[in-house]
DNA sequence: TTTATTTACTTAACACCGTTAACCAAAAAT
DNA sequence: ATTTTTGGTTAACGGTGTTAAGTAAATAAA
């Protein structure tokens, strides 16, 4: 059986992205990959080294899309406070609308981004730059040195994925409605890192 | 071959948990559990439902653990501040120290948790209801309500999770030091939630 | 004391999994 | 016309969780 697209490669990574958004990381297998694609479980193995190096390819366009909609965030006449809780909340959005992909993104098990090349670790840093870059931006006196502004910009990445990970791992108290949950997620990141305020209360 | 202990549920969950503990979570499988103890694997299944069941006992071990240690500096003569802090620590600490617990408790991904019973929920919850109590007793302006102050408990945890996660996954910044990238977490945590100020400036 | 039943386990098997080795037909190059 | 490369295939290995069926020993009932 003939895949429609002639480039296999292409074919396996779009069956590969529908079955991983539909039906989540821990349910895609080689063979039903193939299967869905019209070929053989081994076919992709010719263009993919093995299973870890296709999910990277997917973690990849992960972190591209995040970026590209946090980059979008970051216009000249925002201020570095609004600029970081626009970043913030739109982080937030993209976890919990993509849960599958902020899965394989962030919560992977480290062996298997044991062979995650340099590169795109590189690329996908440049969503921690972003708050890096605004946090800097700030003038905050706890932001004056660059190493500083690296250390918060992780700090605030880190409460974000918290939020993210607990809300989608079902694992926030049910008592506590989720949308107040993100309010004061992002209020006491804003407020942690020194005078930074909601920009509208609730 | 006969367990040397003749309780085979005991001797199960013993090998369990030093296999989690020395080989971590995804290496662990029914027939070497079995192959060390010196059963069958089917054996596995005539004290625990499935996998996920046996997964369980030891996740909830976790949590009976983390609350063992986070308890005990629940102290009468203690600031609710101080307690809040240390909190944090020991919590930051558990998590470090004890990367394979902390998986299977915060990060196995939701499918293993389904079948998780209520009454195990309600007692993990007792860790996060530490953070309540000392928030309460705070008397800040924010956290006069019990339900604020459940959120803001909830907000703490994620936000120590958060940390937790990105370090054991390695995905903090590596030109960030982890003692820095730690004591600034918990400086975050405290001054998100008010005048919290960490107890000894670095 | 003999028979029946329960207890505590085992073996065999099913339907999957990622991955490797060996093979093969068609296209391209020599 | 023959060799080589391309782009796949099938078969197989050693694993996985789990279920069904069988079995030997201990206990209970007759």
């Amino acid at each position: 059986m003939e895949p429609v697209n002639g480039s296999l490669r292409r074919s396996i990574l779009d069956i590969s992205r529908k079955m991983l958004v539909d039906e989540g990381f821990n349910r895609i297998s080689m063979r039903k990959i193939a299967q869905k694609v019209g070929c053989s479980a081994t076919s992709i193995y010719l263009y993919f080294k093995n299973k870890d190096a296709l999910l990277h390819s997917l973690i990849e366009e992960g972190f591209e899309k995040l970026y590209e909609i946090l980059s979008a965030l970051n216009h000249p006449d925002k201020s570095p406070a609004r600029k970081i809780e626009d970043y913030c909340r739109a982080f937030i959005n993209f976890g919990l609308n993509n849960p599958e992909y902020y899965e394989i993104m962030f919560q992977l098990h480290p062996k298997h981004m044991e062979r995650y090349p340099v590169e795109k670790f590189r690329r996908a840093r440049r969503n921690t730059n972003l708050f890096m870059n605004a946090l800097q931006e700030l003038n905050d006196e706890r932001m004056k040195s660059p190493e500083d502004a690296r250390i918060w910009a992780n700090v605030f990445v880190a409460n974000i994925h918290g939020g993210i990970s607990l809300l989608n791992a079902g694992r926030v108290d049910s008592r506590v409605e989720r949308e107040k949950f993100i309010d004061t997620l992002v209020a006491g990141i804003l407020a942690g890192s020194g005078e930074l305020k909601l920009s509208h209360q609730t």
